[in-house]
DNA sequence: TATTGTTATACTCTATAACTATA
DNA sequence: TATAGTTATAGAGTATAACAATA
């Protein structure tokens, strides 16, 4: 249990070193790594992100203000707002993931043995990844 | 990489509600757990905990406030103050370890062998665990 | 009536810069 | 001069409660 609090505190590191170098906090990386899958109601990102939805306003608020993402409004219901990647968002985003997948050396360093290994304890003690929500 | 990051979501909500049913936030279980090794100054926890100092004083003022840990004076050098756990301090800790250790269900669920397994993957990708600072 | 998104408010976490007491 | 801790300030994340528009 302290190993596993330890390979988070590392990861989480990583996570954060990643985002800051393209000016982004964790949560608004992991709001675009949510958008990944598709637009968005605010409504669902709250759901998704597991914060209130008066947090989202203010989250994409500030991603709007930098042109990752855009508000539409949605052509089946007036009260919804579907929230959209921009093209830049998009960018930002795979390049998030591109600095995530070659920060830790460790991880490539595993045989391919290894690496399915560790996917399938993981995968035994924190359920099935559904979408790219990190965290 | 995508199962790593949810694998860390997972966690980090069961570090959330762990710490939140003790009424603790994780950067204040973080700073217990840290002090679980011992007494620490100031400026050592701030490196520990990988922050800066001026951040660490507003959490031992709140930590203080309830009674979790005390400002000691160090006997050597009176610019600074250990930072010590009381008796409440440290069962409130071990209260946040118990939570965490029964939360995860799967975990328990692994045989002896996969523990091990596991122990050693993620010690090759994350490094070795020092201390028990939590993330 | 219920739901969506927003605003107002408050607390915590975090960093930078300036300050004090001490070394 | 340099270091330890604090304070002032600011921005971001978070939740609760109240609100307008829409369903």
């Amino acid at each position: 249990m302290d190993l596993l609090s330890h390979a988070f505190g590392v990861h989480y590191g990583d996570l954060a070193a990643a985002t800051a170098q393209v000016g982004l906090t964790t949560s608004q990386a992991n709001t675009l790594s949510v958008l990944r899958g598709g637009p968005a109601p605010m409504r669902s990102l709250a759901a998704v992100l597991a914060c209130d939805a008066s947090n989202v306003t203010g989250l994409v608020d500030r991603l709007e203000k930098r042109g990752l993402v855009r508000r539409e409004p949605s052509p089946v219901d007036r009260r919804v707002k579907n929230v959209v990647l921009t093209a830049e968002g998009e960018r930002t985003t795979e390049e998030v993931r591109g600095l995530m997948a070659t920060t830790r050396a460790g991880l490539g360093a595993l045989s391919g043995e290894d690496r399915e290994e560790l996917l399938r304890l993981l995968t035994a003690v924190f359920g099935e990844r559904s979408g790219g929500a990190a965290g």
